[in-house]
RNA sequence: GGGCCCGUAGCCUAGCUUGGAUAAGGCGACAGCCUUCUAAGCUGUAGAUCGUGGGUUCAAAUCCCUCCGGGCCCA
């Protein structure tokens, strides 16, 4: 990667040192696009520096421009009431950017090779993955992506939970209650969330000896009873591998799977209590009501316990224990083996207890940077797992909890699901209600409405091509509306808007990538000997503008971890592009401006697909 | 009892980190544009006391405090 590829900063950092300030210092005064006021952006500094200098408004915005006059990147500037607005200087801009293009155009090296772990999915092993998880593999993925294209190293892991009640739950099913362990024509990940798991609550009802029954399993999971954790190891493996198919059928791919049973048996906890202990960062109570508690006290003065005064852990503990794991704060490590290859072609790792398959495997922890894609309501135990490993890596350490809000559904959804009328704006998923939305089904659903929309559009092609384009469109947009929001506010559900299609999101991004193929298709050209073409178009402006802040917009989006910044920029760019279109013929034109206009329109794909591959919208040719 | 998250047109959202000009999109409604590189597109109209009240500031959707509504967590 070229040493700086961000062609924003590099004209920001040009202005800034005109201005006598850093680059980070005129960032706050910067506004780009101010088009209806004039000019490609303004600077509000003049009306900072009027104050602080005691002078007038006019003079401080004279003096600005005054030292910005000179910087080749700038053709023009006004001063409006102390704004201080700035044309670009397009031809400068233009070879800048054709300089700087490549195939990643808008990727930088900014991570400078920095590893960082992302954990993300993490759905126990005993049911099908429903709209919920999807949220949070979708913003899982898209971060990895975004990170990965700033110069990072990322490391992929989803979390197992193989211990918990909701797999012995399936064990009760399969054990007690006589269900085979799998069925002919379904899914095993469906037949285990969609049946066994809703038939076994069901059962707890009328049977509550069955809750004896699951209490036995549990303690024989926890003991690795021989007979019932080859019952579980086979069907968490099984599960686990159709959650997986459905992951890589929305483009999503992992590195390495940790199982919260080799956590335990590695004994973690052990180590890192002793730790702990060792470095006083928790301490045993001895007084007032966590007599005999081991506790941790938070920033807030809190004290949180940690182990209980009968010797168990809280469930924060094994969190504590893997997070120090992840940051290489204690001994020890689990042994890996390869466990199968992805529909990328890509091994997935899994943590073993084999001696005998541990191979030669990369460095998969001690990271100083994790984000861990969890759940908002579990804010409160994240938030002491961050504490404490602040606390022992001496801050070096950045555990990141990367919140996110609930999938709920539409009041209207929910009762077509069975849900009784309640007077609500939304409502949660209960996978023991048997209240969820299977990602499978809503994807075969929404391909189906899409199929039909596009074969009456796409005579010419045939049944399993226009099937390729519904398939991607369907990830595309499902993908698309689980990142393109604030991931911390509640997304509700609807399923009749889902299948509506009318949304403008992924569907106006495809098909913006397909006008822009369907142009350099027809013009059947190789584009070269391209040049600046004088009197720019404002659309050609808009789009060359576009282009040249697309870098800083990825790596500021990789800084605050914001995927909304990229689905706002790939909504507005094809918005720009659209407009484009509609008023500068490329076909049409000859010469020196048909080279400069499929040169932009080339390059213009590029960006908007780069953006699009983050998001998790896989570019189409045509739709 | 303590803590966290959300509140912006009828609906869904962006903007809040880093205060700056006339609050930006989409859906829905209404009115237009296909003999022209894909109309899954483009253009226009109507629609917002930015939850409430106060404070800071030359300037507040944005920062601080109060309260209200919705969701969640800890004990």
């Amino acid at each position: 990667m070229e040493e700086n590829s961000n062609t924003t900063k590099i004209v920001m950092d040009d202005l800034a040192k005109r201005l006598g300030i850093t680059l980070e210092e005129l960032k706050p005064f910067l506004t780009h696009k101010t088009y209806r006021y004039g000019g490609d952006f303004s600077i509000t500094k003049a009306l900072k520096d009027a104050k602080s200098e005691g002078i007038s408004l006019d003079a401080a915005a004279e003096k600005i421009k005054k030292q910005l006059e000179s910087s080749p990147f700038i053709s023009r500037i006004e001063i409006t009431k102390g704004y201080v607005n700035c044309w670009y200087n397009y031809k400068n801009l233009f070879n800048l950017i054709i300089n700087t293009l490549n195939e990643s155009y808008g990727g930088t090296d900014y991570g400078k090779g920095e590893r960082v772990m992302i954990e993300h999915t993490s759905v126990n092993p005993n049911k099908a993955i429903h709209i919920g998880h999807l949220r949070n593999a979708a913003i899982g993925d898209s971060l990895s992506k975004l990170l990965k294209s700033t110069g990072y190293e990322v490391i992929v892991t989803t979390y197992t939970d193989d211990t918990g009640a909701q797999v012995a739950d399936n064990i009760v099913g399969i054990k007690f209650l006589g269900m085979p362990a799998e069925e002919k024509g379904i899914k095993l990940d469906h037949y285990f969330g969609d049946k066994v798991y809703i038939k076994v609550n069901e059962s707890y009802k009328t049977d509550p000896s069955l809750l004896e029954k699951r209490s036995d399993i549990l303690k024989a999971i926890e003991n690795r009873d021989k007979e019932i954790s080859k019952l579980v190891e086979g069907m968490v493996g099984k599960v686990l591998r159709a959650q997986l198919e459905t992951m890589w059928r929305f483009g999503v791919f992992y590195d390495l799977i940790n199982y919260e049973s080799h956590i335990l048996a590695y004994k973690f906890w052990d180590n890192a209590f002793n730790l702990l202990k060792e470095k006083g960062e928790i301490k045993l109570e001895n007084e007032g009501e966590k007599k005999g508690c081991w506790i941790f006290q938070k920033a807030d003065g809190e004290k949180k316990i940690i182990v209980r005064s009968d010797g168990t852990v809280v469930y924060a503990g094994k969190d504590i224990a893997y997070a120090m794991w992840k940051h290489g704060l204690m001994e020890g490590d689990f042994k890996y083996r390869r466990w199968i290859t992805q529909s990328n072609g890509k091994t997935l790792w899994t943590t073993t207890l084999d001696d005998s398959e541990t191979e030669n495997h990369p460095k998969f922890n001690d990271v100083d940077r994790s984000i861990n894609i969890i759940d908002i309501t579990q804010s409160y135990e994240q938030e002491v797992v961050k504490e404490i490993i602040d606390k022992l890596s001496g801050g070096k350490a950045h555990y990141i909890h990367y919140e996110y809000a609930v999938v709920a559904l539409s009041p209207e959804t929910a009762k077509k699901l069975g849900v009784k009328e309640e007077d609500k704006d939304f409502f949660r998923m209960s996978g023991r209600k048997g209240i969820y939305i299977n990602a499978d089904d809503l994807i075969d659903r929404l391909k189906q409405v899409i199929l039909q929309e596009t074969k009456s559009r796409n005579k010419d092609l045939s049944e399993e091509e226009c099937e390729k384009i519904a398939e991607s469109l369907s990830i595309s947009i499902l993908r698309y509306e689980m990142v393109r929001t604030d991931p911390k506010k509640i997304l509700v559900f609807d399923m009749d808007e889902a299948l509506r299609l009318e949304s403008k999101g992924a569907i106006y991004i495809e098909y913006t990538l397909s006008r822009m193929s369907g142009i350099l298709r027809n013009a059947a050209e190789k584009i070269e000997d391209v040049g600046y073409k004088d009197d720019l178009t404002d659309q050609e402006k808009k789009l060359l503008l576009d282009i040249f802040l697309f870098p800083d917009i990825v790596e500021s989006a990789a800084r605050d971890l914001n995927l909304t910044a990229i689905s706002n920029f790939a909504s507005e760019f094809s918005s720009d592009f659209n407009e484009f279109y509609r008023d500068n013929s490329v076909i049409k034109s000859e010469g020196r401006e048909r080279k400069f206009r499929l040169w932009l329109v080339n390059t213009s794909r590029t960006v908007l697909k780069n953006a699009s591959e983050i998001l998790g919208i896989i570019p189409l040719d045509r739709m």
